[in-house]
RNA sequence: GUGCCUGUAGCUCAAUGGCAGAGUGCUUCACUGUGGAUGAAGAUGUUGAGGGUUCGAAACCCUCCAGGCACCCCA
């Protein structure tokens, strides 16, 4: 195995085990994203460098995104985010499109970064903005399809939980102490940081940016004030908006919220494990000016992202992830022999001219062998076509689970799967079924 | 881009300078028309790669490669 050709650096294959576990968590985001109303968009992998140059901010393209030549040299990025393309989708179409929007995608992204627990080259995001409205409300459901999202996939508001926050509020606190407002975005950045680095490093990064410590002080109160949002009437309306959707158990104000990225302009918020053992598992928040920068009208709007790598490893610390391949929908034939192979093909054909999944073991090995096979491949049902069912125009069919088997015609047959599949298509109604 | 740690069977790991092992998985058989258990037998290694030290290296030293973790940045 030394000399297997290794996938790129940063990447994951998924085998079918974890591809059951990634349809399920995509399920999960569809589902929340449909409760509220929002369709589904994409745009290209491949974007020009132009288009993150107007936008994103400079770290993102200089250090981290996928640039390259195409064969006609002009540079190429693969999309390290999808703002700036929803950014150019919308501007191109401003004119026809019926506002607000409510938009959402999932789809690959990456970033060239070093890869480490959380963090991958090639990773998954699930997207969803609502464009045009300024109103609170707007921020207040953003915040709520986060929490249903939540909710449905099994996470309890006592192990993770979305903290809010307003820039607004924020920078008027910051002013009240006198700091001045040249140093303001650098400020808000150091709070970004605060829990990222011991306090006494970060006290003197904060004095090296021309705070005093009265100042310092000031700062630090703030940070720990879990009522100031008290003081602010957009959270208060933010709040009293998530109580009456129902999600209020999985919100709460936290000051030290603040968002790297520059373009966030109010309400901000980020989800985070309440044990604080891992990155956050998205994060957003309200923006004044999606397009402008692409060439459009002005338009606000607010939304939030979340990474498939952080949600997974929460989810399976908590062992919220259904772990077992299953082809319990499906029914597994047999081939007895030489002699009666057709004979099974001819059923399998005929199950799914029914509308049952067969699926036929390709080789003559021993029945036992066969057997085997079904059971690890996750099948519930077996069936038997040999030379004494043959001639009565019978089958046998194995409940694998039961061990139990029955001798029955193939219109009975079909009749007995065909009832079972009515049974797991109203199972598959119950999202934490999906 | 900076720093620290780790590479041994498919997987998880042991062997700390002296014959390369265990558990698990895998294959076969007990069971020639019936799978999960049990028992028996069997297969599997360039010890990440290359060089050096040594009578002798999986182990010690150097270089490279790969992976992990932290910083940076962020989903």
């Amino acid at each position: 195995m030394a000399n297997v050709i290794r996938s790129i650096k940063g990447t994951r294959d998924f085998y079918p085990s974890e591809m059951v576990k990634r349809q399920w968590l995509i399920g999960h985001m569809r589902a929340a994203s449909e409760a509220f109303g929002y369709q589904p968009y994409d745009g290209p992998c491949l974007e020009t460098l132009e288009l993150y140059a107007a936008k994103s901010g400079e770290e993102l393209v200089k250090e981290q995104a996928f640039v390259f030549e195409d064969r006609g040299g002009d540079p190429v990025t693969l999309r390290p985010e999808l703002t700036p393309t929803l950014a150019r989708m919308v501007a191109e179409k401003e004119n026809e499109l019926f506002f607000p929007l409510r938009w959402w995608s999932f789809g690959p992204f990456w970033r060239y970064e070093r890869p480490q627990k959380g963090r991958t080259r090639e990773f998954f995001q699930w997207n969803i903005d609502l464009i045009g409205s300024e109103s609170l409300l707007a921020d207040a459901e953003l915040i709520a399809v986060a929490a249903t999202f939540l909710r449905n996939v099994g996470l309890k508001p006592q192990t993770v939980q979305l903290l809010v926050n307003d820039r607004r509020l924020m920078e008027k606190q910051v002013r009240k102490l006198g700091i001045a407002s040249e140093t303001l975005p650098d400020l808000l950045r150091m709070i970004d940081r605060l829990d990222r680095q011991p306090g006494h490093v970060w006290d003197e990064k904060v004095l090296g940016l021309g705070l005093n410590r009265e100042q310092l002080k000031g700062i630090r109160e703030l940070l720990g004030n879990k009522e100031l949002w008290r003081e602010s009437e957009e959270l208060s309306t933010v709040f009293t908006a998530l109580q009456e959707l129902g999600v209020g158990e999985y919100v709460s104000y936290d000051p030290k919220i603040i968002r790297g990225l520059d373009y966030y302009t109010g309400i901000v918020f980020e989800a985070h494990d309440t044990k604080d053992e891992f990155r956050a598992i998205l994060g957003g928040g309200r923006y004044a000016n999606l397009v402008g920068d692409v060439g459009g009208k002005p338009l606000p709007g607010v939304g939030f992202a979340m990474g498939d790598v952080v949600i997974n490893l929460v989810l399976e610390k908590y062992n919220l992830i259904p772990q077992h391949l299953e082809n319990s929908d499906g029914v597994f034939v047999t081939i007895f022999d030489e002699t009666t192979w057709k004979s099974s093909l001819e059923l399998a054909a005929e199950l799914r001219g029914a509308g049952i999944e067969a699926t036929v073991y390709p080789d003559f090995d021993k029945l036992a062998k066969q057997l085997k096979y079904a059971d690890r491949m996750g099948f519930t049902k077996a069936v038997v076509v040999g030379p004494e069912e043959l001639v009565k125009g019978e089958v046998v069919v194995k409940d694998l689970i039961s061990r139990e088997q029955i001798t029955l015609d193939h219109a009975k047959l079909i009749e007995l799967l065909k009832n079972r599949f009515v049974e797991k298509l109203v199972v598959q109604n119950q999202p934490n079924k999906f």
